[in-house]
DNA sequence: GTGATTGCAAACTATTTGCAAGAGA
DNA sequence: TCTCTTGCAAATAGTTTGCAATCAC
């Protein structure tokens, strides 16, 4: 699907880039209103979404819509499935190395921590693509 | 507050550690309910909520509940700020190292790819707390 | 002209909350 | 007993969708 060339369309994309708050759909939808003050909260939504798709921005989502939860609490780390989906633990061992990395990265930024998800093809899926 | 041992509770946490699905809370709620048929998803969603601020279980939330847009497309990353929600950019510069090293993950472990979210304070909630 | 896009409103999904009753220490 | 917790249902938040009208190419 090609996308062309609204005024609106447009507009999202102006002051997104003119932005640097990282804002939510609706905070930017407060915004481009100033401009287009008919604009729907609908349009923003679907634009930002296609824009997203196209690699016009940049969409900030990490996890899935739905929050997930394991009961595992010792160090590990997490890939999530392109294509089903599901979490897949990845193995400690693997990622001991980036882990060090990861904490002298911590210390040197002064931050409290980060959060680091894996995507990719969980062991299932890659199988029946087979 | 402290964690009185319901039944509810225990169930839970139970089920949790021995699912390796990452489940969500009505995936749990579903599993939860062979054993107690009577309980509400409400209060599986409270449970998990004051397990993880506990320690108990690891809520896999990476970020916020809304989703946030860019108009950088260009390679950063972000630091969610633990005070205010805000997400700030981390400079290039400082994270290349870092950026190396997880590419050098990926190819090893034959991923598509990752996410990186850093959690702190930003710079103006810094700036507040002193 | 025709397919993409819009505004509007309603629908939907995930999650949270108020409340009165019940359970745990 | 006194606080924490529960089930239930209603409320909320964020997002998506159906539809008829309108726009872009």
């Amino acid at each position: 699907m090609k996308l062309s060339n609204t005024n609106q369309r447009r507009i999202i994309i102006e002051e997104l880039r003119n932005l640097y708050t990282h804002p939510t759909a609706d905070e930017l939808y407060v915004i481009v209103r100033e401009k287009l003050p008919q604009i729907s909260l609908g349009t923003v939504y679907r634009n930002l979404e296609l824009l997203a798709d196209a690699g016009k921005v940049l969409k900030l989502e990490l996890s899935g819509k739905q929050k997930r939860f394991d009961g595992n609490v010792n160090k590990h780390f997490h890939m999530r499935c392109r294509a089903c989906g599901r979490i897949e633990d990845m193995h400690a061992d693997k990622m001991s190395e980036i882990d060090r990395n990861l904490n002298d990265l911590v210390d040197k930024l002064k931050v409290d921590g980060y959060r680091l998800e894996l995507n990719g093809l969980c062991n299932k899926c890659r199988a029946e693509e087979e």
